[in-house]
DNA sequence: TTGTAGGCGTTATCAA
DNA sequence: TTGATAACGCCTACAA
């Protein structure tokens, strides 16, 4: 068991300085090259490598990203994570990832802890409970340590910072407007309760695609579902809510589902029901996931394209951090942050025509 | 902008010693009532919270531990953190993430920059590429460096540490046990190549389920696909491969599949066949993910409980962590190493009788 | 009851 | 060309 080497051991082995060693590793023209030769090998041969710890401790910054989303069982996530750590790792940074599980207590304790001098700066979604609760004073306080923050998804406007989001509005009339052309006239809506501020931007670009072609939205047509975490129960709860839907209403032939577990469910449920996919109903959801694409129908969604999130969010936080020290104290206060809008697009499979 | 404070700045603020206040927030009797307070009140006023990197310094460790996976975007990974994270968070850890990709050099690489200090010991699945070149050094290096490693999923006998894994053997053969009861005769196995650990050992289970019935293998019946990263490309070969499998035999009455999406796929190219489901083709995957429960036909599958490997491994890694404390320096050499295996079970959906 | 000093591993500055 | 010293933030043994 041979422990790490330190600056220290090998000083004292070879009978030099500490700082001679740390400047002869660092080939610089201090030192003599025959003292830099046999420190360089020393080093070499017992695997030297700086302490983490220490140089953060020394350069006050960590190189590290701390993440913070609701869940990670959740493709769109695990994408957006990859896109992080592409970028970051790339530029040399670290990912370290807390889940705040959507509950409000565990996003805040989890910003605590990392907040602690472990990371440079954060990329968060925001949980359900927060949104709900509307309470963002751990943001604000972090944001006044000092220590930037990256929203994305999930994001709201109380706080001011640098955001990744995806045009959800747009999206959603992409998906509607997709549907109309297709000859649907009873297009229905599955979405989330309005504080789900995604849920709550594509029912605004369902109402707007519906009223750009003159047609009176429907409460019948229109179901909200009470977001719990995904568990047996939640599923069979979706399964009714959706069946209601069409009980309440038999002329649908359109649907239009904000995330891909409402259409799939909306797939299974209309089968159940005989209703021909995509003949006599067609169906798009908002997705970044893996179950629309291997379903059977496979489903026509609007890609949110995670990855590129996770990309874009990081070079943000990046960008800033290294902004920071550049400017040496440049107390400006009114910085000015950056909204990127990450478009999505309209993948056609089997679900419509 | 309130930056963090230090013990320092509120030393001098109080105008007392660093050590007094480090003392007083730490309620040591040392200190009086009345000192006391006031750096309390004083701290709890100004937010004072430790720094981190300082005490990982001084403790020579992190309280975080490091992951190294091959891909979060894969269901039974992210499981697998959110298993690790729970148990890491109640227990004062943090996770740090990084990701393999499949490749021997990034494993290595991400070993390296965690190793050094930024973390107290690893959890990791081992990269194809790694498990097809069979170098392990890096492992070995990081063990020999008194780091300690818990390896789940894809493990390899070479490596002396603590694991956890799914009984994929017994798992197979529950899964070809039942297919066998259901009347199946010509039960056909889609599993990877020899070298992923666990794709042999499933493919075994198989084998070892047709002899304990008498059964025997057709080399026809089997196939073993080359995987590479999920691509578009490889979908399509992935369906072509599988095409072939029913061209070669038209007699297959089941399936037993070493993933859910190749059960998937199975049962899309079967249907396509004009296979009905389950009455012509019985169909049972290995799984811990979405794609098998929302598909239709739902996939019956054997579960392999991700989260559990994943609480499963952080216990096992911390207490490791914890002992060492303990035994202040027991050079024992020979200790003694745990295989935790998780039990599968068998999910009975719609694609089995 | 309070303060001083040393150390965790590095690097930078300045002195030798 | 090399080395001593201080500093990053914290803790603790020991001294006052």
């Amino acid at each position: 068991m041979r422990k790490k080497v330190t600056l220290k051991q090998i000083a004292k082995e070879l009978d030099v300085s500490i700082s001679t060693v740390s400047k002869a590793l660092r080939d610089s023209i201090e030192i003599s090259e025959d003292t830099r030769q046999k420190v360089q090998a020393f080093a070499k041969l017992y695997n030297y490598r700086p302490n983490n710890i220490a140089l953060s401790l020394k350069n006050r910054k960590t190189k590290t990203i701390g993440i913070i989303i609701p869940e990670i069982v959740q493709h769109f996530f695990s994408k957006v994570i990859t896109g992080i750590e592409m970028v970051a790792n790339r530029k040399g940074y670290n990912v370290i990832v807390a889940l705040s599980n959507e509950s409000f207590d565990k996003e805040v304790i989890n910003m605590q802890m990392l907040a602690n001098g472990s990371i440079d700066g954060f990329i968060l979604s925001i949980a359900k409970e927060t949104l709900q609760q509307q309470d963002y004073h751990h943001f604000t306080e972090t944001i006044n340590q000092g220590m930037p923050i990256v929203m994305f998804d999930r994001v709201v406007n109380e706080i001011k910072c640098d955001k990744v989001i995806v045009d959800d509005v747009k999206g959603a009339k992409k998906a509607v407007n997709k549907l109309i052309e297709n000859g649907c006239k009873n297009i229905a809506i599955i979405t989330t309760k309005d504080y789900v501020s995604v849920g709550k931007l594509r029912t605004q670009g369902y109402l707007e695609a519906l009223d750009d072609h003159k047609i009176n939205p429907e409460s019948s047509l229109i179901l909200k579902i009470e977001d719990k975490l995904l568990s047996e129960d939640h599923l069979d709860q979706l399964e009714n809510d959706i069946e209601q839907l069409f009980k309440q209403n038999d002329k649908i032939d359109g649907i239009f589902a904000v995330n891909e577990l409402y259409g799939v469910t909306a797939a299974k449920v209309a089968r159940r029901y005989g209703y021909e996919i995509p003949e006599a109903l067609q169906i798009v959801s908002f997705s970044d996931g893996v179950l629309s694409r291997h379903s059977t129908p496979s489903l026509s969604t609007i890609s949110q394209h995670g990855q590129k999130i996770g990309e874009s969010a990081a070079e943000l936080l990046i960008k800033r951090l290294e902004m920071e020290d550049e400017e040496d104290f440049n107390e400006d206060e009114d910085e000015i942050f950056e909204t990127v809008v990450i478009e999505t697009n309209l993948i056609e499979r089997e679900s419509t025509k």
